[in-house]
DNA sequence: TCGTAAGCGAGACGGTACGTCGAGTCTTGCT
DNA sequence: AGCAAGACTCGACGTACCGTCTCGCTTACGA
């Protein structure tokens, strides 16, 4: 009974760890029923039941729905991106692969859901703008590349250009879904990329 | 096809009429509700309290909450813009004006939600789509008389041009709202309007 | 112009009268339906539908559920007995129709309703009162013949002597009404009326 | 047959168990809100506020307002009778006590919308019996006793006197309930002795 | 023959309770 | 401590019924 106390530096909180595979199992059925019900369908006790977990153990580790519905988001895989070498094409099958996500997985109907609630919560809107943020990631790199290669002007303003390419697949996807269409915004991307490069950026006269 | 409008008697139903004023009421106060909670808050309870009706009046009328918020910004004034006749101009105060109503009322907090349930639901989608396309519809027009005007190419798709303009409205308004800002706009629209004019519609040569 | 007041005192009150037809209608529909679901499946909306009448029609005559059901029971025949001059035999074709009526009608559901609702109303607990009374008459009567005849002594409490026949009748219709039997009633009564003629009544020494 | 009760283990179900005190707060709020308003006037949100419980947890238990009302009477504390050797006395006694009880609890006004519920439902209709059966239980052993005594003849149906006795109580306490008279049941009680006296139980020569 | 007054069917209205369901918290015994 | 199970409070849901209140229409009567 007595115990010599180990070396360990024991950085660990006492009691039993977490174990991290209910945390996967977890993920895996919020995103299943979120593909199946949508995000209003979504229920905790449903997860939970799927899961085979408690709701005590979904509640220690996110403490609303909302979390828990972006958090499953990590698991959908980042967008992977292969560039051509030309922007026009290069931002269309970014396009495409973005819509592709939010056609074949419940972000879709669930993305508005997170973007009301974050209306009235500074801790989800936060979180949802990173989440975003990263998955754009690689769609702004396009855009940065391509005026590494002189496709663009230097100095264009990464960011703001993809919004015009992302903005209008938003409205459809939000607003207009059955008329998602790829030669669309083939069409739209190509105004863009005209008018990036008519305008010089910052500059005075324009 | 010039026909005449017939006197129509129009039989009215039997029964108790309904009293159109319970609707004014109704509606007055699910907008105020939704500007204090957004739609989220909002309860049908809250509604019938505050409005001194009894829930089943307000069911026979709408029956969803979602039907409800729908109907009820039929109530906010549709946009009333003043061409200068530039079309930059044009647009930036039409986005700005947009961009007003979506920070001054709940549609902002409202619209998500709306979207969000739409996924699933018909009805609602269609009530939806249509609402949106009204209310934008001044934003078009602005841009049609552009083309009338030769600012921008004839053959120009008027809607699809609108959408370049309102795209990244919505993205900064739904994902990024603190940088909510009237200069970066006006910005985009610099680009886009040259994008079009740069870019012959696709129609002619190809 | 100057017309001769008619000889009759004109007890009526202007407007249209009222249908009595309508009466019928709505009491024998209310009769039915509480046959089929029992009083507290009863809903005035119900007979009004069934009885092609506004509910406006029947509370302009009854002003309450309950009393509506109660009126309905007017409808039910009166107990018609023919006395075969020996007091058992009466009593127990007494009980046998009454009860008959208790299981054949609605009015065994009801009742309990009735007496219930009655607790809280005074209306409603006198107009019962008044309805269960002389439904019963025709039993009190059979004692009251008894006694003439000498079948029992003079003096016998008549409504008191009913009671002690009618007490056990009401029990088990209520409390047990799978063990409803004529027998039991039948040696039941028996005993009440070898008690009657052993005790003299309101005598001194008894 | 005499078998000796094995040690169970009673293996508990898993999860949180019932909270016991969550049950009285529930059954004594119950009994209070009938004493004051009744069974109609009862209703489960009232329960559920005063009891400071949820309407889930009443539900879990009992499904409907009914069982809930009878269960609320085993509250009831049990009849104690004192017997004085003498069955008159007694039964008098008995019957003060039993009306007693009825006219100081809700038991009166209850009672009539439990029966009235149990025509239409065998399960409320099977507890309602028991409950009925188990609070008579004192006044049907009276009459065993006098039995045994000799009071009253050997081979009297104790349950079938207990009838007599109780059910002219119930008639008056159901549809005269002003005119309740423990003389009246003294002078009632006299008659039914009399009578079981003077009649030889028909097991005998008939 | 008209106007007034009421009755009528239909059905909307305010209220109130129903029984259900979900979110987020708490409490068992076991690990 | 963490875990599954499941009870707990709170609060909203959408439905149903009561008793009242309009509608437009239909009788009667008395001027």
């Amino acid at each position: 009974m007595a115990a010599a106390a180990p070396p360990k530096p024991a950085k660990r909180s006492p009691g039993r760890p977490r174990d991290k595979s209910r945390e996967k199992a977890i993920l895996q059925q919020t995103l299943a029923i979120l593909g199946e019900v949508g995000f209003v369908g979504l229920t905790v006790d449903a997860v939970a039941a799927r899961a085979k977990a408690s709701k005590a153990t979904i509640y220690r580790r996110w403490s609303t729905k909302e979390e828990l519905a972006i958090a499953a988001f990590d698991l959908l895989p980042e967008l992977e991106l292969d560039e051509t070498g030309n922007l026009e094409d290069d931002i269309v099958g970014y396009i495409a692969q973005y819509g592709g996500v939010l056609r074949t997985t419940p972000l879709r109907s669930v993305l508005p859901s997170l973007v009301a609630e974050a209306m009235h919560n500074r801790d989800l809107s936060d979180k949802l703008h990173q989440t975003v943020a990263r998955r754009r990631r690689p769609g702004v790199r396009l855009i940065e590349h391509a005026v590494e290669r002189g496709e663009l002007p230097a100095g264009t303003d990464a960011e703001q250009a993809h919004e015009l390419f992302i903005g209008p697949m938003l409205n459809r996807s939000f607003f207009d879904h059955e008329r998602f269409s790829i030669d669309d915004f083939r069409t739209m991307a190509r105004v863009v990329i005209a008018g990036l490069r008519a305008i010089k950026p910052s500059t005075g006269a324009g």
